[in-house]
RNA sequence: GCGCCUGUAGCUCAGGGGACAGAGCAACGGCCUUCUAAGCCGUGGGUCAGGGGUUCGAAUCCCUUCAGGCGCGCCA
């Protein structure tokens, strides 16, 4: 379809020129808001009519009469007010969908594209707002293989943070324990810490003093030796593992984990810091609050409210802060660092996919090739905007302008609780809050809905819905089909909000497995499954059968409104490839959803209107069997990107 | 205070120069001897926060006011 846009654009453009000397840098292409319209229109006349002082009507006419002959457009006519509408030809349009929807994915090769996601500081269990991160930055990543690029993606653990920290003290100083206390606690391990770093939390509110404790811990787990280290390592990455456990739920995977202690030890920061005082990028403050530190200038309005109009690299103890670390770490995603890490594997998921882990042993190999991207997704909610900035200002004051331009944050608001979901967890709550349109969650306060309960949740309401329907069912089946269903109705709900939008969770929203949700998409397609199933069973084209129809349409069906209804599910059915680029180029990740659920919309009403199997006519027949199947193969692209499984039953 | 974001139907949200402003939920009324009712069809519901401007054309762009949120740490 893109294709044919395209064309269109550029004959119009040329017609322009030729008879009137000029035209718009762009033409634009559109769509049509109603049949009988064409199927494809350009108001340019309206911008040409100031122009040239002519009526847009005239404009259109005369551009529709010199419209040369174009392969797959069947007719130009004018429209409306100056509209120059466009019909195509339909047979070949679906002839051109059936190649284009069997056309295997093309493979993945040039430039290596880093996506970051997910990031948890791992110290207490993942919450709904990790799995909207995480889910943003797995379709991104599924998005950007399906257009053919090279994809790595990092999860970077921040284990040598005031978080972990925190976590330590509270096993050192309230469980009074150690690794071995630690190995003793049971399963749901990172829940168990969520717990008790909220009651770290509240030592320090009731005690301040305490918070005297966690300097050196800090400076014990950056320097990575003795038993605070080796508590911190223990700690971390079990709960590393408890993320990815939580995360293969519902499908998101990684080929790397970068640890934080790792861009100390081998030397990363370092390294940048040598650069950047090289370049002078960076000064030692002589006297005043905060001499001893290193701090990096920063201009323009962006930083316009910055404290001095510095930002801090350097603490005057001699560690660095997390921004001072994320440069050197983004330095070497770009490979402009000549230092690497050692790597070896972390553990392997169940589907045979291998994760990989920096560390300080040997390293294993053969291994993969890790870093050097020529582009960075760096997907992180929305209030790390200034940090994230920061980052990027230290690559440019380094002299990586062209870096600093293909670094990308990708950034979407933050996951908050409606007031009523709050009182479900057992809020207290005040009459401010209450008139709020959200709260925010707190991991500091352990305020929140972990993400292993929110999928609890849903797939016991997901299976109690297939036990309704299916009482009889294996319960082993009906488990499986119930974790399809919640995976479908969880990724669905997370990417179809804006990315600027903050996502005020509310539990009956999320249990709601109709109307625009994952299962209503999912139903769909083991509908369309369903009609080949039968026909299949009963000796008519199964699905393989239906693609060599398609591949040879002719979509002549008597004109009228069916034939105009058919015709408008094949377009819409079209427009997939041209949804994910879009949504590429403006990472705006809904618009595949929202173009997905308005698929669903129509063929389920097609579903209802046009008999498949039981049709009379073969010409009918024909053309619905190559719907059925168009629709079905373009759905199973559109849920692969977006991590949607596909149950065998509803 | 400064910066960023948001304001569209009762609620949650699409649409971000182009043809009469859309969807889901909620409400109301229909449709299961016919490929699965997690579905379909219909009804009601709008000062696109207010004001000014640009344009042939503005929910969309610009200015401004108001309301809400987030950010501005030797936390991340």
């Amino acid at each position: 379809m893109e294709a044919i846009r395209q064309e269109i654009a550029r004959t119009v453009r040329r017609i322009l020129l030729e008879r009137f000397g000029e035209a718009p840098e762009r033409v634009a292409v559109e769509y049509p808001p109603q049949p009988g319209m064409g199927d494809l229109a350009s108001p340019v006349a309206f911008e040409m009519a100031r122009r040239l002082r002519r009526a847009p009507r005239d404009i259109a006419r005369e551009l529709a009469a010199a419209f040369p002959p174009l392969p797959g457009v069947a007719g130009v006519a004018s429209g409306g007010a100056g509209y120059l509408n466009v019909s195509l030809d339909r047979a070949a349009a679906a002839r051109a969908l059936a190649r284009e929807v069997a056309s295997p994915a093309p493979p993945s090769d040039g430039e290596k594209i880093i996506v970051e996601h997910t990031n948890i500081n791992p110290n207490k269990a993942a919450h709904i707002g990790h799995l909207r991160n995480a889910v943003l930055g797995d379709t991104l990543a599924r998005c950007l293989r399906f257009s053919g690029r090279r994809v790595e993606v990092q999860n970077y653990i921040d284990d040598t943070g005031v978080q972990v920290a925190d976590l330590v003290i509270g096993f050192r100083d309230i469980l009074r324990g150690g690794v071995e206390e630690a190995k003793a606690v049971g399963d749901r391990f990172d829940q168990f810490c969520w717990d008790l770093y909220a009651r770290v939390t509240e030592m320090y509110t009731a005690f301040p003093e305490k918070l005297a404790l966690r300097p050196p811990v800090l400076k014990a787990l950056e320097e990575g030796h003795g038993e605070i280290a080796a508590l911190g390592a223990y700690l971390t990455r079990r709960i590393v593992n408890c993320h990815l456990d939580t995360m293969a739920r519902i499908g998101v995977r990684y080929d790397l984990l970068p640890w934080e202690r790792d861009v100390l030890a081998f030397r990363f920061w370092e390294t940048t810091f040598a650069l950047l005082k090289e370049r002078r990028a960076i000064t030692l403050v002589a006297e005043g609050e905060r001499q001893g530190c290193w701090v990096m200038a920063l201009e323009g309005r962006r930083f316009a409210d910055l404290k001095e109009g510095e930002k801090i690299l350097v603490r005057s103890d001699g560690t660095v802060t997390y921004v001072g670390k994320d440069i050197a770490y983004q330095m070497w995603k770009f490979g402009l660092l000549p230092a690497d890490f050692r790597y070896e594997p972390f553990r392997d998921e169940p589907d045979g996919h291998r994760v990989w882990t920096t560390t300080r042993r040997p390293g294993a190999s053969p291994r993969p090739a890790f870093g050097g991207g020529a582009r960075v997704y760096n997907v992180i909610d929305v209030r790390q905007a200034y940090l994230q900035a920061i980052v990027v200002e230290g690559l440019r004051s380094l002299g990586h302008r062209e870096q600093a331009e293909r670094s990308t944050h990708f950034s979407y608001e933050m996951v908050a609780l409606t007031p009523k979901s709050a009182e479900t967890l057992g809020l207290p709550l005040n009459e401010e809050d209450r008139g709020r349109p959200y709260l925010e969650m707190s991991g500091r306060r352990g305020l929140g809905i972990k993400a292993d309960d929110l999928l609890d949740a849903l797939e016991k309401e997901a299976l109690r819905e297939v036990t309704w329907r299916a009482p009889d069912l294996d319960p082993r089946e009906a488990a499986a089909l119930g974790r399809d269903i919640a995976v479908g109705a969880l990724r669905y709900l997370m990417i179809k909000y804006t990315r600027n939008k903050v996502l005020a969770f509310d539990f009956d929203e999320a249990l709601s497995f109709e109307g625009e949700s994952g299962p209503y998409l999912q139903y769909a397609v083991v509908r369309a499954r369903g009609i080949f199933e039968k026909m299949a069973a009963a000796g008519g084209p199964d699905e393989a059968e239906a693609a060599r129809l398609a591949r040879a349409a002719e979509f002549n069906l008597p004109a009228g409104e069916g034939a105009e209804e058919h015709w408008a599910l094949l377009m819409q059915i079209a427009r997939f490839r041209e949804t994910v680029a879009q949504a590429l180029e403006t990472l705006e990740l809904s618009q595949i959803a929202k173009y997905a659920f308005a698929l669903a919309q129509k063929f389920n009403s097609f579903y209802h209107k046009y008999p498949v199997m039981k049709e009379p006519d073969a010409r009918w027949k024909t053309a619905r069997v190559v719907l059925t199947h168009l629709f079905l193969a373009q759905m199973r692209h559109a849920f692969a990107l977006m991590g949607i499984p596909v149950p065998a039953r509803m």
